[in-house]
DNA sequence: TTGTATAATGCAAGCGCTTACATTACGCTG
DNA sequence: CAGCGTAATGTAAGCGCTTGCATTATACAA
């Protein structure tokens, strides 16, 4: 069968001490003599010995391990977050463990249950919808959560990110400002996704303000891709009245319209002005470059990371922070025809 | 102090039976009275109970996870691949774990013994170069490890991937063949990279068999990002013999030159090619549309789990498979000037 | 009713580790 | 060199779970 990994005990014995000194040697080196230490440190190595996470855990109550669960890897706004809280989350000790939901809600509260079991000490959570068993269930097993990429004034839990609703409407102003009035989304499918549902509200909070009908807002929802921005361009643009500004869920999604307008020979923005959201690298290297709501994605996932470890080490509480957005006015923006 | 979260032993007590039973209940429910497990799952709900996984996977000696070191998460063609290694993993029961290791040789390091600690039943690592203790660490482990992202006839280890200089050899004739001779290209950093180094020697390749001094090539290395690769075009190209085609060591090093390009008013390919690798999406999305090397970065992915998943069911030992890249030939190349 | 085969359940060991407490070794002082 | 305080090390319990084996309940036949 499978040989064992090599044990506590093995390296003990090997050594000539006891599992105890072994365990202080790898905790508390000065708690052990130089020599003694010198001699298992060795055997550690020779072995090849690595203490069982587990095992370990199991005793101690604590991993010092923290998990995400983001609904893909593929969207590159979360990665970048991610890495940003992984990387605040190592200089303070702590290791990440990611998990993806694939946008499914049983997916999630099964990967909760999952992290949980594997001894999160605290759980990173995208926007504030998702199935309410999850809430008592981490309760209950006293796992905190923080939920990120969005900030809800009205939210009873905590929560890092920015306000959607606001950023969007702030954009929103500004193009209509410019003098459009035929206005569409693309948005990313709104269903169980608050940011969307924020963004969309923000863009109908400006219309309204404007005295324009929210209900005239031609809507269409796409999952993030390329592909999609460009079909769901494709279809906004063959009507009667085409709009003369087209607001996007996100940057791919932005960048595919982008796309498809060239290819239709249409010209942006004098035919039709195209606005993105979160300003990926990507949005700088479109022709003409992406006119979008800049998200400090980076700073999220630090600050996100920072609050979770201040709670789990000194038990302040988990607070809230709302993160400021910006509009990046570039090139896809113009005055309607 | 923190309220201990419920254990198997908190849920028996309540339930009115032993240990054993809410194990059996758990894991094996046909072995249990349909009413026994009714009321063991009630109150399974009702306290919110996980089975803590360090405690199992110390028992079974089985974890059913996989862990996975890439070098960052913030590279999209890491990004899918993974996704795609996950899902192919979620389909056999297995689950995975990530952690990016930044391109930091000792951080590897660390996140192997950490992944083994953690109970990771396998491994999947990028590329073959690393901290050579790693493999006899993994060995003592006893835990298989999977190379992919690259393909090497010579390497002893299996891989699943794509021969990185042979797919690199092919673009460069073919430009070559178009008529280029003033050659150059953007590289990844090439220390400790073999896939960076393995396109680097095709295309070096590919000048020797056309008869061309490769020492002539002009190289320059960029960490990945669109900036990085605007910077080196404009390095590149302010020399006194411009290269006419300039080879990039990945997709988002070309879209960056080729942004600096329009910027400089430089007509691609009039004036100069430009060829990526990789071909991620965003390539089609520039104007023009990037000439690049396609890799199925998802079937990849997905392959390697199968390998994986293989080896850990039914023993069946861990093979290499090369898979086909191919060349997407787009606007961006043309005859040089 | 009793006996028996079988299904359901319980008991208890042990997975690899940490740590409180007990024991031993060491270095001094008087 | 005895006696003591302190540092180093050892002993053993127990973290939460699974599982082989022992025990008890159940169903059915005689």
């Amino acid at each position: 069968m499978k040989p064992q990994s090599p044990t506590l005990f093995d390296v003990a014995r090997r050594a000539g001490v006891s599992t105890a000194t072994v365990s202080r040697c790898l905790n508390f080196p000065d708690k052990v003599t130089p020599k003694t230490r010198e001699r298992v440190m060795a055997t550690v190595t020779e072995l090849g010995y690595a203490p069982n996470f587990g095992a370990r855990a199991m005793v101690t109550q604590r991993t010092n391990t923290i998990g995400a669960i983001i609904p893909t890897m593929e969207n590159a706004i979360f990665a970048r977050g991610l890495q940003a809280f992984q990387e605040e989350l190592g200089a303070h000790g702590f290791n990440l463990m990611v998990a993806s939901s694939s946008y499914q809600r049983e997916l999630e509260v099964a990967q909760v249950r999952s992290l949980v079991a594997r001894g999160a000490d605290a759980l990173l959570l995208i926007g504030h919808i998702r199935d309410p068993q999850i809430y008592p269930f981490l309760e209950k097993q006293d796992v905190p959560a923080l939920v990120t990429w969005t900030y809800d004034p009205d939210a009873t839990r905590p929560s890092v990110g920015f306000n959607n609703r606001t950023a969007m409407r702030d954009m929103a102003r500004k193009v209509i400002g410019s003098g459009h009035r035929h206005l569409a989304m693309i948005s990313a499918p709104l269903a169980r996704n608050d940011r969307a549902q924020g963004r969309l509200l923000g863009l109908k909070d400006a219309m309204e303000e404007a005295g324009l009908n929210p209900s005239k807002l031609h809507l269409t929802e796409k999952p993030y891709g390329i592909e999609n921005g460009a079909t769901a361009f494709a279809e906004l643009i063959d009507q009667d009245r085409p709009p003369t500004a087209i607001f996007c869920g996100n940057d791919v999604l932005a960048v595919g319209a982008l796309r498809r307008a060239r290819e239709m020979g249409i010209e942006v923005p004098r035919d039709v002005s195209i606005i993105g959201f979160d300003d990926i690298e990507l949005s700088q290297v479109t022709h003409p470059m992406l006119t979008t709501v800049h998200v400090p994605h980076r700073e999220m996932g630090k600050q996100a990371a920072q609050v979770l470890v201040r709670h789990l080490i000194d038990g302040h509480p988990i607070e809230s922070i709302a993160l400021a957005t910006d509009l990046r006015l570039r090139a896809s923006l113009g005055p309607p025809r």
